[in-house]
DNA sequence: CATGTTTCGGTAACCGTTTACTGCGCTGAT
DNA sequence: ATCAGCGCAGTAAACGGTTACCGAAACATG
């Protein structure tokens, strides 16, 4: 005699499909087809059983369900945090988009560390979940697209979709869907942004080389100098970091090696321009009269700086959004990627520069 | 002969505990046994059954395993939404220390939506989650706090907690869990801090009457100001909505009947506050020269906005740290609230006062 | 050598649903 | 009267684990 039932502790047990059924007094298959509402039940059996679930006050059990078959319903979203304004836009469109279809969200933060990263998706392969996906910048060394393409295997072969989001694909042998926003036509409109505003000396300030969202955006800013004949000077290319403590320390030393060589400034991030433009201020320099300056996400911060800041909108609810529509579209096509606009949202921390 | 095994369609049927105990020549139980490390079971069967696992690529499928009676670790957070950065730190907090505790966090976003509320608390039940956290502050109608009850008893029933955050508790006798932050200390603390520097003409901007988040924070300037002898004028509070289109949009009709009836305005949040300052700038009145501002929460754009805002500090992060410990704790005591402290953080809107 | 003790591993019931297949009682046609 | 057809509802296998209980082998003891 193995397994004698347990005793519940604490609380009575909850009620179970058997419990309705004989309330109702019917079986637990009729119970499951009024439940389910697939198949003709009789009117008064229907009221009857509808009846006994409310008396029970009874849910079912999901664990139950799926192992019986029916799909989970669960898609999980991977971000490094939850409070950088970016991924809290992203984790809102994944979950309202998730919730639309009838699915339930979990989000899993990385702190940006692979082993954490990696044990998440092992756990969403035990949960079944219908799509992971994986959002931000990296740097993608070849260790990490080989990890990458691992999961992807893992997940595609339990039937999970993997989705990269916000970040670039594999390539078409990896069996994950993309998600990914034009970065480098952002950076180039908001470059020429300021060029047409008669600058001529542009400085791009911020990112780290090899990072997957800042490399494109420096692209864009040099692609856009270059289409107007003026070369990117290395001097004008300042690197190393995201964000204010970053933009406002790089500045602060650019401004004391001498007058800044540049008119304008386009930055790799809204936390990185606002660090830029409180140094500026600090230094008497006014804003735009003296300097203009870009940043890059349309955080919301941005638009309660002072002056508020001219920026590059990315779609990042739209990208989740996405992300999750791809996931549950069986025709969308592995290792194709799907990229959103971006654009320049103009505020008034760009000014037109009259003489040269 | 009833239900034929389903020929799985797409990729190979995932691996299961019996496929790995055929290939490592044991039973079941010992693979299981092997995998849960809780009973003793002889090294060269150890690793056979690893390398079994290993060459399967073998997982655990958690509704199996939960539906034989291990529970099944999770945790839900319900907010309005994730982006309001308040809500976003206390997600991060709830993520991390679920994380620690091996939970998954799953976050559902109401809109504000009761009935959304309603049928996520209902899928939490369904899951068998062992914590629900409902966040964020509400007009606390009857009826609502008598579906919160509802959800209590339900949640209770079935063996999980609900845990109110950010918000008063229900009273003892019903079954939830809260997690606090001094709110009305809060205000009292920085509207104490305005008097201090010499202000007496103290205005209370924003938030809504009946609000479980405002009604504290004008409780607490109320009282700061009675503690000076100062009678809180009618005048001096100017309720309504909460945000920057509320704070700017009410300072302006303020400034144009005539000149502000105060000399420093405590803000019923961070947005509101930047609202303001941008009315009032664009009336051209120094910050804090003219006016001095204070605003409430510490959102990340606190730091950035000009000058640098005063604010309250909310300790939301740790709120949900604190929810889920007390979600997990089962000593925790239901119907008592656990309140954590808040303080001004000072930075440079708050100018003393010289004359009077 | 007989017997008591461990140590390790197998057997099978059970968790709560879903659903293929079967069967019962009626109705209406022949 | 007989029987096919239909509308409902029941029976029970299967989903993939966990674990109480049992038993065999190995070892220690008298």
């Amino acid at each position: 005699m193995p397994r004698k039932p347990v005793e519940q502790a604490d609380g009575e047990r909850r009620s179970t499909i058997r419990d309705v059924a004989a309330l109702a007094g019917v079986s637990v298959a009729t119970v499951s087809r009024v439940l389910a509402g697939n198949y003709p039940i009789a009117p008064p059996t229907r009221a009857r059983v509808l009846r006994a679930v409310k008396d029970l006050d009874y849910v079912v059990n999901v664990h139950a369900r799926a192992l019986a078959g029916v799909s989970q319903k669960t898609v999980a979203i991977l971000t490094r945090d939850v409070t950088t304004p970016f991924y809290a836009h992203v984790i809102q469109g994944v979950e309202q988009q998730a919730a639309q279809d009838g699915r339930l969200c979990v989000v899993c933060t990385t702190g940006a560390d692979p082993d954490r990263e990696l044990a998440y998706v092992k756990m969403m392969r035990e949960h079944g979940a219908d799509a992971v996906i994986i959002v931000g910048g990296v740097v993608e060394t070849l260790g990490y697209r080989k990890q990458l393409a691992q999961y992807a295997q893992a997940l595609d072969s339990a039937g999970s979709k993997l989705v990269l989001c916000g970040r670039p694909g594999l390539g078409p042998d990896v069996p994950a869907l993309v998600a990914h926003y034009d970065n480098e036509g952002g950076a180039y409109a908001a470059t020429s942004h300021v060029l047409s505003a008669g600058h001529e000396r542009v400085l791009f300030l911020g990112g780290v080389e090899g990072f997957t969202t800042s490399d494109p955006r420096v692209a864009g800013w040099r692609r856009a100098l270059r289409d107007r004949g003026i070369t990117p000077d290395k001097e004008l290319l300042q690197q190393g970091s995201f964000g204010t403590h970053f933009g406002y320390e790089r500045t602060r030393q650019l401004l004391k090696r001498g007058p800044l060589p540049a008119t304008a400034i386009v930055a790799s991030d809204d936390g990185c321009a606002a660090g830029a433009v409180r140094a500026l201020r600090e230094a008497g320099l006014g804003i735009p009269e003296d300097v203009s300056v870009v940043g890059y996400d349309d955080a919301p911060m941005a638009a309660h700086l002072w002056p508020p800041l001219t920026t590059v909108h990315i779609p990042a609810e739209e990208l989740g959004r996405t992300a999750v529509r791809l996931a549950l579209d069986s025709r969308a096509q592995l290792g194709r990627e799907t990229i959103l606009g971006t654009h320049v949202v103009v505020r008034d921390s760009v000014a037109r520069r009259i003489d040269r």
